[in-house]
DNA sequence: TGTAAATATGAATGGATGTTCATATAATAA
DNA sequence: TTATTATATGAACATCCATTCATATTTACA
C-alpha cells in the first residue's frame, strides 16, 4: 500500500459516503437480491427512486438527494426509462466494504 | 446478512469512524510495520501519542482527541508505561476495511 | 518539593452535512 | 393543452464534528 494525501482523501470520501444510515439502507436495498442467476457475470438489481423510498421508509426527496450523493461518489449508476430512473450498484467494491463492515459489527456483539 | 436498525447504526458508526483523514493517518501509522515476524500470532506496532503526532504531522491535542474517538469506537487499544501511553490497532477488522477501501480508490484512477 | 515531559480535557468555533419543505422539471397520457 | 406521475432541486435549518487553544492531570526525576 502506497499512501499519500490524495489516497487518504479518496479513502476518506469513500468511507464517509458509506458512513450514513440512510445511504446504507439504500445500498442494502440495492444489494439484497441479485438479478438472474448468471453467476459468472452477475449484475445488481435496478430499482427506481420511489420504490427505494418506500422500501427503506424514507421520503422521496431524501432518497433522491442521497442517490445523487451516491452517484457522484461512484457507488451507484442509473438509467432512465420513461419517467422512471432506475438505480443500481456500480460494482462489487461497495459490496465488499459493506460485507467486511458487517462482519466487524456482528462479531463485536458479546 | 441479516440487517436491522441496530446493525445499520453500528455500521454507520464504524464507517464514519474510518471516514476521516486524521484518523486514517493515525490508523495507517499504526498499521505500517508489524512487530516481530511471528506470523501465526502477529500483533501490531505500539506507538505513543507524540510519535504519532509527529509522524502524521498533526498537533498533540488533535491526535489525543482522535485517539480517544478511535479507542471508544473499538479501533485501537492502549497500554500505559510511565508517562507514555502506547496505542496499537485492536484487531484485523480495521485493517481489512482499510485494505478494501484502498483497493477501491486505487482501481478508480484512470 | 518543584520542574519537566507526556497526555488528556474542555470550551469555543467554523464548517460540513443530513433532513425537510416547497417547488421545479421531465415524460406520459387523456 | 391539461393533468398526473416520477424525480430533481434549492433554500433553510439544525445538528454534528474536526480543529485549535489554553489548561489540567499524571508520572518521573532533580
Amino acid at each position: 500500500m502506497y499512501i499519500n494525501e490524495t489516497v487518504i482523501n479518496k479513502m476518506q470520501n469513500t468511507l464517509k459516503l458509506a458512513g450514513d444510515a440512510t445511504r446504507l439502507k439504500i445500498l442494502f436495498c440495492l444489494l439484497n437480491e441479485l438479478e438472474d442467476s448468471n453467476k459468472s457475470d452477475h449484475h445488481f438489481v435496478e430499482k427506481c427512486v420511489n420504490d427505494i423510498a418506500i422500501q427503506i421508509g424514507s421520503s422521496q426527496s431524501l432518497v433522491s438527494h442521497q442517490l445523487k450523493v451516491l452517484k457522484d461518489g461512484g457507488f451507484v449508476k442509473s438509467i432512465k426509462e420513461g419517467t422512471k430512473i432506475y438505480y443500481s450498484l456500480k460494482d462489487e467494491h461497495v459490496q465488499q466494504i459493506m460485507s467486511i463492515t458487517y462482519e466487524h459489527v456482528i462479531e463485536e456483539e458479546e
